[in-house]
DNA sequence: CAACGATTATTTGTATGATAATTGTTTTCA
DNA sequence: TGAAAACAATTATCATACAAATAATCGTTG
């Protein structure tokens, strides 16, 4: 009987993975994202899912469902669940992410996901710095206090994660919003990268004080540069990181 | 008891909606984005669900399975399913989305969706111009090609979904992928709301030979400006769409 | 021999009923 | 008053049966 429970993974304080079916859909999308079932290759059928991880099929079907849901699958009688290629799969969904830099190299990830931070985390800027509400700015100034008041690296990264995603919000675009697991991935994976080991972390607290002037005082352009600057910073971070580890 | 079936939504052409699990959960799915259930609140349980729409609990379950996959609910014992917040939602879920905009003003919707693409899809075309391989540069060919080829507004839509989906590709990050379904939402929405009405077919037809011709060159700033030059255009289509309307 | 049509077998889809686990609420008792 | 225990409502899981869809097989027929 394989696993279902990941023991070097700690995190995700008292969150709900306790349930079966989200275990099996855990489980069966690592398999997946890692690459164990390839796109278009036909998974063992419900019933045998049952026999490896000793389930009712109950389970199964609604683990499957939960991964039909997210893209990774399509099901169909007779011929039974089938991988869909990757262009299908909504790697934007919280879950799908984890595994997939669960799956890959944890410096491609980062880069990648730097890449489109870059790409979007600039306009968004932009949009609050045009859009944002005084309350919506507020919650942005509040993050950055939390981010001033943190003791610790560790203490670091919820009121970072809270200011992206305050930023995000005063954007005021829903389409947008997806986005943000995607910035809660890189600074997750960054500070476990990086082993708490930020060269400057009071630059840092700087480049996110441009950025709340700017946007406080709708100055568009400016909003725009001081998140492309603090961009940079990060990429030299993880470079600095890649080179004193291996 | 409700209705499963939106007769007015003759699209989709064979696609699955067939299964009743899939109906339920698109049917609960647009009651959520359509405000029915506001974020916070209890849905009822699964058994009237089941009352309701006259189905087994079995079926109800796995549609609140694939919604819960998607971010729109939480289910805990004895509590229920609770509608998330809206900055839960995973809004670029290819259905969630069709849902969203199912419950949208079209004009709102589209406008969203433009700024979302003049964000991402001239940058889009700077990374296909740097990173895309030949063979995906031909693919973008072959898709303008067909653009050229089409006899009727109706027939422009698929090749040019798939012009941008071949830009999409030849970008080569994953994160960047789930993009997709906002650009197909996009040129769908915009055909029905411009009622095939796109004032300069031929200008738009050169707009994307531009961005063709540039991104095989390798320009990366020419790929960007022919796109958001495109991008343009579109919005005054939509422009001239909503002043000719009402 | 080819093409087509009925048959079969396999897999998912749906229904039903029962039991377990979880947790908000109420009651009881110190 | 407060904590502990009983209660109740709801989801979670299981087991089983049958229905529906369809790929594959096998005849049948032209």
């Amino acid at each position: 009987m394989a696993r279902l429970v990941s023991n070097h993974n700690p995190p995700s304080p008292a969150r709900q993975g306790n349930m079966l079916h989200l275990k099996l859909a855990r489980s069966i999308g690592e398999r997946i994202l890692g690459g164990t079932h390839a796109p278009g290759t036909l998974l063992p059928n419900e019933a045998e899912w049952g026999r490896i991880y000793g389930v009712s099929r109950t389970a199964v079907r609604e683990a499957i469902k939960t991964l039909n849901g997210k893209g990774l699958l399509v099901s169909k009688p007779k011929v039974g669940s089938r991988v869909e290629p990757r262009e299908r799969w909504n790697l934007l969904d919280r879950d799908v992410l984890a595994w997939h830099c669960h799956a890959m190299e944890p410096h491609a990830f980062l880069m990648s996901v730097q890449e489109v931070r870059k790409i979007f985390e600039p306009e968004i800027a932009a949009l609050a710095a045009v859009k944002g509400t005084p309350s919506q700015i507020e919650a942005l100034k509040t993050a950055f206090h939390g981010m001033k008041m943190a003791k610790s690296a560790a203490e670091t990264v919820a009121p970072d994660v809270d200011f992206h995603q305050a930023l995000l919000s005063a954007a005021n675009n829903d389409l947008l919003r997806p986005f943000g697991i995607v910035i809660e991935a890189a600074l997750a994976n960054l500070f476990s990268y990086t082993s708490a080991h930020n060269p400057y972390p009071e630059l840092s607290l700087k480049k996110h004080e441009a950025i709340v002037r700017a946007v406080s005082r709708r100055q568009v352009e400016g909003a725009r540069r001081a998140v492309h600057s603090l961009l940079r910073d990060t990429d030299s971070t993880i470079e600095t990181a890649r080179l004193t580890k291996p």
